[in-house]
DNA sequence: CTTATTTATGTAATCGAATACATCAATAAT
DNA sequence: ATTATTGATGTATTCGATTACATAAATAAG
């Protein structure tokens, strides 16, 4: 109850009597503090429980690394954004710094605040995964000095040099649609995400290359554009399964729409993968006890964390170095949702 | 590049030719000024791209609301948390507040870190899922005066004054086991979760109870500690079918164990309900596609995360106001993991 | 027409630390 | 012995806003 003011420099100071300059030495590690002053000041502080104000300590020192770093994620029950989340924390942590953690649920209003408070609250930077509304913003943020790095998407916008990590979506595409075109498929239905989401257009963008390696048509009642969520991809499937000629496979450009998918096919008694064939992008770790066992398109969540993490770390203590975009690898895992060949466990 | 220095109130005011303070006055809404000053204030304000420094107006106005809440949870991965992260979230945006998220991942090093951190960066309050390691830290904190509200656990030591929302676990586990019991199951098998959480226990409790309450003997070779991870569920699981006599059913009480759980016996081909009936603690959305769909005791997580932030912002805005411990109840999803009389679906 | 009151604004202290500069003592160099 | 150098510490300013107090002008009351 006591809501005891806390100790603060002054009162350190004047128990181990010695200046302010003193105490903030001691607390600085300066080199020039006299091997008993500085005992006497430790004491001292030790006994008055005595931490310095970060608040303070910002105000003072303008470049003083706040140790919080900014972290914007589009949706934070969205297991893989919370792998990024872990990845980042991760690395934070062991560089002591904490992590605020922001949720724009992919809406311009709700980024823009965000992105207002952690500059205001003069994070040490921050990393983004950016909607396409606030690029103005953003590009003013970044210019203004604060360091920045993308995760997972970029714009498509290109005259801001940003440090970046992100995953080849355009491969992983390609390759969930090569197995099922090598599997037998020629009618496969793709799930879109979010419109003007980088992610989203460069997965369709290797949904057409398959396409069009294997010289199969691209055809517009097989793309269904949706919202990334759950329900989209529900809704989505509904659509697909009442095409007069219904598709073979599906594929489905993000975990949530997979989920969604997959309720609606198994609600329907549509047995996996004989009477239609599903792949997903994004892994997540119980896939493989979903029904069935889902094959998918893993994207490396928390590496993509940890890398975006060390980028932003790096440019903070070097703000002047090159950017650089960091693209990883995402992997097909192969269950048994795509049907096929080789019965592989894992 | 141009590392602008932001304009601070001395711009503001040179440029429309008033004095700091009437800037100040402007931006907090002060009744006493002029409405021609005001617009020139504002201009100048808009026009230098003026916003006043977060960091220096916490540092003066001691009791100032820092509009940073804190949340500590103690596993971002886990769905379950971030549900609760997601409603502290959604109330603290409401109120213009950013939230710091904070993982302690149960450690007792890492949770003293963001405590001191968080405490550090005078955030308005902290929403905390304590561990059991740092009572005396966290009850210094709260002795300090600073607003902090339990989600999820409780410290067992009833000795401080804090508000809490929790669920009733004892009645959500007694439900489960009393439908295995009531399905016939005499040889039910309990995966506990990490040893000394108030949830732990409770649990435990229902399960004890429920026997009890039944008739039936409580067999230590059926309790299987384990640590709240998917990889002790998956241990666990394998432990408990290696015994001589297998249970019939398995009551997992929490959601990773329950997929380890699922994930081994699944591995193994043993047929869920049929070889062994399995009712997990906590639902997620993804429980109904899961093989097979899950029966489940679901905790309310948003409304955890809501009514926790609630509570807090009233300690907030009065620091005075009597602690109140809500306690939400949980339900009992019945899908076919548990088998049984009714064929419900969904 | 004074004096009291209100309105609008400025002045200066303050929050808690960091730090440039000053000081003084002790030691080293000349 | 005198000056230069180094070491240890104190003094006072600064960061950017808020705010108690002061002041001046305008209005109301007597």
């Amino acid at each position: 109850m006591k809501n005891s003011n806390n100790p603060t420099a002054k009162d350190v100071a004047k128990m181990a009597n010695v200046s302010t300059a003193t105490v903030s030495r001691v607390f600085n590690r300066s080199p020039k503090v006299n091997e008993d002053t500085l005992k006497r000041v430790l004491k001292a502080a030790e006994e008055l429980n005595y931490r310095p104000s970060r608040v303070a300590q910002r105000l003072r020192g303008k470049r003083k690394n706040s140790m919080i770093i900014g972290l914007i994620i589009t949706d934070m029950e969205n297991p893989f954004f919370s792998e990024i989340a872990r990845g980042v924390e991760e690395i934070a942590y062991k560089n002591k710094n904490a992590v605020m953690v922001c949720n724009s649920n992919e809406d311009k209003e709700k980024e823009k605040f965000y992105l207002e408070t952690v500059v205001d609250e003069q994070v040490s930077g921050v990393i983004l995964v950016p909607t396409p509304y606030n690029f103005k913003l953003v590009k003013k943020i970044i210019n203004n000095g604060c360091p920045v790095v993308f995760v997972d998407r970029k714009f498509s916008n290109n005259d801001i040099r940003v440090d970046s990590v992100t995953v080849n979506n355009k491969s992983g595409s390609f390759r969930a649609i090569e197995r099922l075109i090598k599997l037998g498929h020629r009618r496969i239905a793709v799930i879109k995400g979010l419109k003007k989401l980088s992610t989203t257009e460069e997965r369709f963008e290797g949904y057409k290359e398959a396409l069009e390696a294997y010289g199969l048509p691209l055809e517009d009642e097989l793309i269904f554009p949706s919202d990334s969520k759950e329900e989209g991809g529900r809704q989505s499937t509904k659509e697909l399964l009442s095409l007069k000629q219904r598709p073979t496979a599906i594929f489905s450009t993000n975990n949530l729409m997979t989920l969604g998918c997959l309720e609606e096919l198994n609600s329907r008694g549509i047995k996996i993968p004989e009477d239609i064939a599903l792949i997903g992008f994004d892994d997540m770790p119980w896939s493989t006890s979903l029904n069935p066992p889902l094959t998918a398109v893993r994207q490396p969540g928390y590496e993509l964390g940890i890398s975006a993490a060390d980028l932003l770390l790096k440019r903070i203590s070097n703000p002047t170095r090159n950017a650089s975009d960091i693209v990883l690898n995402p992997e097909l895992i192969v269950r048994k949702s795509c049907g096929g060949y080789s019965k592989r466990k894992k």
